[in-house]
RNA sequence: GCCGAAGUAGCUCAGCUGGUAGAGCAGCUGAUUUGUAAUCAGCUGGUCGGGGGUUCGAGUCCCUUCUUCGGCUCCA
């Protein structure tokens, strides 16, 4: 017998090698027809799987993560076998699970397969689901796995299997597909219930452009119908917030073929919303020590070269700007800090002026991969909340946890709680793409682990994302659709000092190199406005949002009162619009309803001859009658209160 | 840059197997002077992303190029 512990701490014995979804029979039948996988001893294996030793089991079903990317990854399976059904000699590389459902890599050699092909797709995978067919797992050795790829003609998986240890080989068949797969697997395909491959893109072999670009098939699948239906609601819910969308919508910004891809123009909505942003950034700032600086657009190519990124980026940036008469060459600047450290020394500095903050708006032009535009999260024109500070080295610490406290105060202010803070480190195994010393690296390295820790930031830790410079403390936040954007980001830099050979005399009238830190919470405006659009849906919080108010007239005899309204209403800094337009109230209210205004004040006889106005709020409706100056301080409560509350 | 998809009026979209463009909204003009999510009528507006080709004839078929979308690679 062994002894089994249930997650509720209970001890059940069993005869040895009984199974997971055996034990779960013995709880409850329901139960057991949800159980997908277990996790055995901490790791997850198949319910179907016979447990010889004494473990602790926790049974998985849908609702468990685990749960989910178990069923995931079978489901991966299972399209991979009604794709061998239908398209035979197609090859298979990797089918894992993802976030939100799974895909698997194909080359499906001289055929392309889009989109269109997708629904066949589906219809067969769910037929076969219907088989109810088993996964079987089976141990194989590396020889008979070898022998199998090869008489199957699969190049994929014997380059895999060459990576893998002989005995540790485990195959997985189910109905008429066998695949390498370590597992684990639901105990049938009857649990897939509702298919939806989303969507079809070419992903390079293990991730490398130099090989073969495969096909990329995303699907998901669930155990009841009702769910696909939920989830594929959902997306469209996220569709809806999708900034591009909204931008479009709110006349926020507009591209224009011919200015050049991925380069925003703001329009005016945009650039209020911008402007907003800018101040709330400027007036943290200044309370933090920071000295507002102006620098140009472009520098002079010795720039870049003392600051390595001639080296580094040199010939994928945009290509230089020559001077007609004395040869130079200049480059747009692609980050402000080569100019900050001229600005540095520009003067013989003590170490009684560390640290130095020095903060710029500063606009940078990148050169980004024509297929890796996106919106305003990746353009080739953008905006730096940027600054970099000079500091000692006894001052590195306490210099970045104030910049941690910084990022944190401004993601609070905008409601971003569902943020990663990612620690980025070099690659171990790839030195050779950084700047800079081990020893000056391991100094970078430990202040951001230390100070993180000393935050009580929740972190992850990704090697090779370092700046080539040095590394970094980023803020990672996710879009409408899932996608993981980088906004604040915090650098430690030893290198940068060193190659543009700053100094300070410090007490012992010795000349000294300062430690940089380069920051930027917001990351790009452009990036940082991009995700908060989808946050908020458009619903901009009251203090940011480009027009507070409409000033809706009954009808044209009370357009004068509406305007004296809103002048009113500017004198307490509310800004706003009147809606004159020789329209219905009706048609007023639905129109600036959709242009997502918070509060539209309806002004017709009644309002003027009591010099009120009446008050409807966006999605809320009617709120009632108030006098003008009321109104102002009820919007001034509103967002004093919600500062007050955000930011303690 | 790579794989796949798409580009028709300012916006959202229709246009079957090739027969010389259509709707709603927006805009303009007029009527209406309106009380909490679309007042009515009329009008304007498109070299169907650009270029080339096939054809008697191309929005529709072919080639090429640009841009956008979904991913991959990259990301100071």
């Amino acid at each position: 017998m062994i002894n089994i512990t249930l997650p509720d701490g209970s001890v059940r014995q069993y005869p040895k090698g009984t199974t997971s979804l055996q034990i779960a029979q013995s709880i409850s039948e329901g139960l057991a027809r949800n159980v997908l996988s277990a996790k055995v001893n901490g790791e997850v294996w198949d319910a179907t799987r016979p447990i010889n030793t004494d473990a602790t089991l926790q049974l998985l079903t849908w609702n468990d993560a685990e749960g989910k990317s178990t069923m995931w990854h079978s489901s991966a399976h299972l399209m991979a076998e009604a794709l061998e059904a239908l398209y035979p000699g197609a090859k298979f590389a990797i089918g894992p699970p993802v976030e939100n459902g799974f895909y698997y890599d194909i080359d499906f050699g001289d055929k392309t397969f889009s989109l269109d092909d997708v629904e066949k797709v589906e219809a067969k995978m769910l037929e076969l689901a219907r088989n109810n067919s088993e996964y079987i797992r089976k141990d194989v050795s590396k020889a008979d796995a070898v022998k199998y790829f090869t008489e199957k003609g699969d190049p994929y998986k014997l380059e895999l299997i060459e990576g893998l240890q002989d005995g540790q080989i485990t195959f997985y068949t189910q109905g008429n597909f066998t695949d390498l797969c370590k597992g684990p697997h639901i105990p049938n395909t009857g649990f897939i219930k509702a298919v939806k491959l989303l969507n079809v893109a070419g992903a390079y072999w293990r991730g490398d452009e130099k090989n073969k670009m495969l096909t990329r098939v995303y699907g998901i699948t669930f155990p009841k119908d009702k769910e696909l239906k939920e989830y594929l609601v959902l997306l469209e819910e996220a569709k809806k917030r999708d900034h591009r969308k909204l931008g479009k919508e709110l006349e926020l910004f507009t591209f224009s073929e011919k200015v050049g891809m991925g380069l925003p123009l703001w329009l005016p909505k945009g650039a209020a919303l911008r402007e907003k942003l800018e101040q709330f950034m400027r007036k943290a700032q200044t309370k933090a020590g920071y000295l507002p600086v102006v620098t140009p657009h472009i520098g002079n190519k010795e720039l870049y070269v003392t600051s390595g990124h001639y080296e580094k980026y040199g010939k994928d940036s945009f290509q230089p700007i020559n001077t007609p008469a004395e040869g130079e060459q200049f480059f747009l600047k692609p980050m402000n800090c080569p100019h900050h450290c001229e600005i540095y020394k520009s003067s013989p500095r003590s170490y009684k002026d560390l640290p130095i903050r020095y903060a710029e708006f500063g606009t940078v032009y990148r050169y980004e991969q024509h297929g890796e535009l996106h919106g305003l999260t990746r353009v080739r024109g953008f905006t730096q909340d940027d600054a970099h500070l000079f500091c000692r080295p006894d001052q590195v610490k306490e210099e970045f946890c104030k910049v941690i406290d910084l990022v944190l105060y401004v993601f609070n202010a905008l409601d971003f709680k569902d943020y990663t803070a990612q620690i980025s480190l070099r690659d171990p195994e790839n030195k050779a793409k950084y700047i800079g010393s081990d020893e000056n690296w391991g100094l970078a390295e430990k202040a951001i682990i230390e100070s993180a820790a000393e935050k009580g930031l929740k972190t992850v830790v990704e090697l090779g994302e370092a700046a080539f410079y040095g590394p970094k403390l980023d803020f990672m936040v996710k879009d409408a659709l899932g996608r993981k954007w980088q906004l604040g980001t915090i650098q430690v830099d030893y290198n940068l000092p060193e190659r543009f050979q700053l100094e300070y005399t410090g007490s012992d009238n010795q000349k000294h190199r300062p430690v940089m830190i380069h920051r930027a919470p917001f990351g790009s405006l452009e990036r940082f406005i991009a995700v908060l659009i989808e946050h908020c849906g458009g619903n901009f919080p009251l203090w940011l949002t480009p027009d507070q108010v409409a000033v809706l007239p009954i009808s044209e005899k009370y357009n004068d009162y509406a305007q004296k309204v809103l002048s009113l209403l500017n004198i307490s800094d509310i800004r706003g619009l009147v809606d004159d337009r020789n329209e219905k109230i009706g048609k007023k209210i639905r129109d600036n309803e959709m242009k997502k205004i918070p509060f539209m004040l309806i002004v017709g006889e009644k309002e003027e001859a009591e010099g009120k106005v009446a008050v409807r709020q966006h999605g809320k409706g009617d709120i009632g009658v108030m006098a003008i100056e009321e109104f102002a301080k009820h919007i001034e409560a509103i967002i004093e209160n919600d500062f007050k509350q955000k930011l303690n």
